[in-house]
DNA sequence: GCAAAAGTGTTGCGACTACACCCATGA
DNA sequence: TCATGGGTGTAGTCGCAACACTTTTGC
């Protein structure tokens, strides 16, 4: 044990996968499997040293590349951990991100014996605290979808307003009504219809739309 | 320069203040002086080293009570700030909180050469970058104040309405009805009436009220 | 035509704002 | 009695939830 705290940067990863038996898409999340003690063999969130040169997000980006593959669509500081108990007989303090990947880039995240997708909501036993930060994460993501426009950077480029109420319907676990979701996103004004159809369904073929950032809505100008 | 980054906890602490010529309060906050590089001779929020036994918030805490004197009667942690360009030519991360402290707490508060009070919307020249830091923290502070029940934090155990409506136009910086102030309190249930009065001036006593926990209000259950 | 989802209209409720008004005290 | 802030009443507005209804496609 040394005198002095360590410094690690972890991240929650947020995508959307399908489920096999519905048509609703629901929440996972990428972990890895620890290759040494403390909690060798157990599941934890992707994570790092802080390179000397790097400042915290960018070790965030840097370790979630390294670990998963993955480039995140949105990233955010969630919170620093540093209880003594927390890491064994090691003083680490662990600085958490969490991040938002899109479609396309999680459905091409390749497969490895020690890297392995998880349904949000039932996780396997977690290493350190790590369960504790996720269901902080979680709890982060509901609050935040309610009110900042983040839900579309779990898509792709463009979509249509039923895959993103889809998006909000999976992250804040209840159905929302299409007619008043459409009117919401509406008077947020952050939505361009691109011109496009997706047709093929049977039925009525939805416009697709893409985000635009709207002037003066920068929910926190720093962080 | 060392290989490893440093841990640092620092805290942006709150308080009100009578102003001679108005009746109104604002907010103040105590600096210290920087006593060696970098940035001699500069003020800075009060902080220190990450003890190895303690966890973060207990060593907000413990350097506030060494530096300043002050025990917060609010404390969250705010953000982690890690910049490799923030500290000169060492490598510091700092874990910062943000604290108010109550009327009374913030008047005993001894005056020392090393340790000031300054206006917090007109601070001197702050070492690293605690003015970025200290600007974060009040847009949390304004933006919290408007969801959560936290001003009667900066009062005492018992106060008038017109007191608390105070605090939050001193945050807020713009007036409130007192009519609909004093509804919005009564929904939240929050307040509760001594059955004491505050009588003195010269006009109708007004009650005295105590902040009670309501249930299920915690806004953060982790943090 | 029929099923299904896209998209529009309408109504009621609850929260908040603005402001008129009465109450109780000290001087 | 009057000035001052404590405290109550009330009407208008806005946003949102609920739900009926019309439109457009594939089969």
């Amino acid at each position: 044990m040394t005198d002095h705290p360590q410094i690690a940067v972890s991240t929650v990863i947020f995508a959307l996968r399908e489920t096999d038996d519905q048509a609703l898409p629901a929440l996972w999340m990428p972990l890895v499997r620890r290759i040494r003690a403390p909690f060798e063999g157990l599941w934890a969130l992707p994570g790092g040293p802080l390179g000397i040169d790097e400042s915290l997000s960018e070790a965030a980006r840097h370790n979630l590349k390294a670990t998963t593959g993955l480039a995140p669509r949105y990233l955010e500081q969630l919170y620093a951990f540093g209880d003594p108990a927390r890491s064994g007989d090691q003083r680490l303090v662990s600085i958490v991100y969490w991040a938002l990947v899109g479609n396309d880039e999680a459905s091409r995240s390749e497969a490895d014996d020690n890297v392995r997708w998880f349904p949000a909501d039932a996780l396997p036993a977690l290493a350190f605290d790590h369960q504790l930060i996720v269901d902080y994460a979680l709890w982060r993501l509901r609050n935040k979808v309610e009110y900042a426009q983040i839900a579309h950077r779990l898509l792709g480029e463009t979509f249509t307003l039923a895959q993103l109420r889809s998006v909000y319907e999976a992250i804040l676990q209840r159905p929302l009504d299409p007619a008043n979701f459409r009117r919401q996103m509406a008077a947020a004004k952050s939505l361009a219809a691109t011109g496009e159809m997706q047709s093929g369904a049977r039925h009525r073929p939805p416009r697709l739309y893409r985000y635009v950032e709207v002037p003066g809505t920068t929910p926190n100008p720093w962080a």
